[in-house]
RNA sequence: AGUCCCUUCGUCUAGCGGUCUAGGACGUCGCCCUUUCACGGCGAAAACACGGGUUCGAUUCCCGUAGGGAUCACCA
């Protein structure tokens, strides 16, 4: 990219960016923010760019980076072109500056940080609104040598209305605004001047950013049009609230995003579509795939007031993914879990195992944890563990029901889901109990738990050999019940 | 303090002057399904912050109050 591309020579009608700064990680605010960008920008068959503001050298770092880009490679919100490095564009930046320097748009400020810091001072005594009181603006007479700051000489009267694309039609008066610092006296660009000249150089038509930055754009369009330069379109989303009403914290799920993915075991595509439908909403539609949100995605939808962070809703739609997922995809997910959990490596068989009882498990979990830990006992070695539940079962079992039970299955040939269900019915029957009777003791001897999925599908996925061993094991560890 | 923004069930939202005895989803509660737990199905409780206007008519438009949020840097 040239130095000042004023060219667009095909300039895409809609060009978005997400600029984070990598000063943290990647968290669940930034994430819905750079969806937002990738959806209109797709929507409009425009660009989606990625510009990292490592301007504050003392804070960014390298993880951060790489966490941002690895979060946003995890929700596929796939940027166009290079990643822009802000802070390797400082002489871009402070070129600008000296070029309002030159044309009367920006004046060197000589004042010294304590000299501005009683300013202040006064000014809060006083009661006043704090901000630079111009005392350098009409002045040239500053000190040979000394260090100064570029201010840009911004309007003083009159107002600026921003029609903002998400809040509206929003009117500041100039006199609220001061003038602001564009290069520091080290000649580094102030992040106002950066964003600006950034925007401008990468053809940004809309920028799309939390509303903490609303008032910003009213200083930020002052230095855009002492340049002369396009206004780009702006859209200042409302930002994310913790589940009790204040800002988004540690506590509520401000989390970087790969906690979303590793510590509660979230799949992307539901992350996504929690965080599209949070401030945002097409009637009643909850469940909206990517083409969809692409397709239907338009920022005049976007609410105006913040929406807090649930937790709990988000589990539900992951659920619901979990449950549309492949089941293969699944497997691989929960591996490295079950493999920690076992203390051991996953076979061929076990894969197999995952597979086959996928489509039971994961009726019964809401993200890969719980995925996971449902599926241990399937590969769990003889003699498997019990819970408290699983030992009262077969503690008040009918006496002999467990016996019995292994008696008819060794008696089967064709070792199947129903051929089970059916000797269970049946020695239920003739012993005169209900089939939960006899369900219930097998379920704790073959799963280890009084909760688990579908008995007869567990038997027959665990099969004949495995099955009749954990009823022995189970019986070998209950209490010589009278006999006959 | 000032400036700016926001305000529909507990939460996310639909609603864009009459279709609202306000719809959906999560959560909660109940029922059904059922060998357990889930899944699934059915149903219930649950909201237009308040006060003035404008209008034949306000959830929807305007003003005020209250509440919430953003912002006060040679941080981004």
């Amino acid at each position: 990219m040239g130095a000042s591309s004023d060219s667009g020579a095909q300039t895409p009608a809609v060009v978005t960016r997400f600029a984070p700064s990598p000063t943290g990680f990647l968290h669940i605010g930034g994430a819905r923010t750079a969806l937002f960008n990738y959806l209109f920008a797709r929507h409009h068959g425009g660009q989606f760019q990625l510009r990292i503001e490592d301007t504050d050298r003392a804070r960014s770092t390298e993880p951060a980076i790489a966490a941002i880009i690895d979060g946003l490679t995890w929700l596929d919100f796939e940027w166009d072109g290079e990643i822009v490095h802000q802070f390797a564009r400082a002489p871009r930046h402070a070129q600008v500056a000296n070029h309002l320097l030159v044309n009367g748009h920006a004046y060197r400020c000589y004042a010294t940080a304590e000299e501005l810091e009683t300013m202040r001072a006064e000014q809060r005594a006083a009661k006043l609104p704090m901000r630079y009181d111009g005392r350098w603006r009409d002045r040239t007479d500053g000190p040979d040598g000394a260090p100064f700051v570029i201010r840009l000489k911004a309007p003083q009267t009159g107002s600026v209305t921003i029609d903002d694309l998400v809040q509206g039609p929003v009117t500041v008066a100039n006199a609220e605004l001061d003038d602001m610092v564009l290069l520091r006296s080290d000649g580094t660009p102030t992040y106002m001047l950066a964003v600006v000249v950034d925007d401008h150089d990468m053809g940004v038509t809309h920028v799309i950013r939390g509303d903490d930055h609303l008032n910003n754009a009213f200083r930020q369009l002052a230095l855009i049009r002492a340049m002369n330069w396009p206004e780009p379109q702006y859209a200042h989303i409302p930002l994310i609230h913790g589940a009790d009403g204040a800002k988004l914290s540690k506590r509520h799920g401000a989390l970087g995003v790969d906690a979303y993915r590793d510590e509660m075991g979230l799949l992307p595509e539901a992350v996504e579509n929690y965080l599209l439908r949070l401030g945002w909403g097409h009637g009643d539609d909850e469940i909206i795939s990517r083409a969809q949100a692409i397709a239907w995605f338009d920022l005049k939808d976007v609410g105006r007031g913040p929406s807090r962070f649930d937790m709990k809703k988000l589990e539900s739609v992951n659920g619901q993914y979990l449950r549309a997922a492949d089941d293969a995809r699944l497997v691989t997910l929960i591996e490295p879990r079950v493999a920690t959990a076992l203390g051991r490596a996953i076979t061929d068989s076990d894969r197999n195992t995952l597979q086959c009882s996928m489509a039971e498990l994961k009726k019964r979990a809401s993200n890969l944890n719980d995925l996971a830990s449902g599926a241990l006992f399937f590969l769990r070695t003889r003699p498997i563990p019990m819970d408290d539940g699983a030992t009262k079962l077969l503690a008040s079992a009918p006496p002999g029901v467990l016996a019995d039970a292994r008696t008819q299955f060794a008696g089967i040939n064709d070792w199947s889901t129903a051929a089970l269900e059916e000797r269970a019915r049946a020695l239920a029957e003739t012993r005169g109990l209900k089939l939960g009777q006899v369900a219930q003791p097998l379920r704790a001897a073959v799963t280890g738990s009084s909760q688990s999925p579908g008995l007869f599908e567990v038997m027959a996925i665990l099969g004949r050999e495995e099955t009749l061993g954990r009823i022995d094991d189970a019986l070998d560890t209950m209490p010589a019940q009278g006999a006959n």
